[in-house]
DNA sequence: GCAATGACGCTCT
DNA sequence: CAGAGCGCCATTG
């Protein structure tokens, strides 16, 4: 891992539950990076496979999905299977799926 | 060390 | 609702 920050945000990302998804500004704050969505991204993507962080229940502001060509259905195949239903346009419903994290994190 | 890049976010048009 | 512009800053060449 190259570096500190990648860590922050695996380990937030780690703790989102099943069903549930949050969104990148949101793992940002939580990971003390507030107002760097960007780097969760990065992180994300440099993210090796086989690896134990729920990536897929990381979506942007919108509720959409983006990742790589062909990976958002990926994502999306993912996310239904843990039981959630993306709206007609193929976002997810964040009003009723966005993850609220528990205090300090980790429970 | 500098310049370009980017799984984003927000505001304005 | 779509597009454009700006911010934020770690990673990469």
């Amino acid at each position: 891992m190259g570096s500190i920050s990648y860590q922050r945000i695996y380990a937030v990302v780690r703790q989102i539950p099943e069903g549930r998804v949050a969104t990148y500004g949101q793992v940002a704050s939580l990971a003390g990076l507030a107002g760097q969505a960007r780097q969760v991204g990065y992180a994300l993507h440099a993210l090796p496979d086989g690896t134990a962080v729920p990536w897929h229940r990381v979506v942007n502001a919108s509720g959409g999905i983006r990742s790589l060509p062909g990976g958002d259905l990926v994502q999306r195949g993912l996310l239904e299977r843990e039981g959630i239903r993306l709206d007609p346009r193929g976002r997810v419903p964040l009003a009723r799926v966005r993850w609220a994290p528990r205090r300090k994190t980790i429970r």
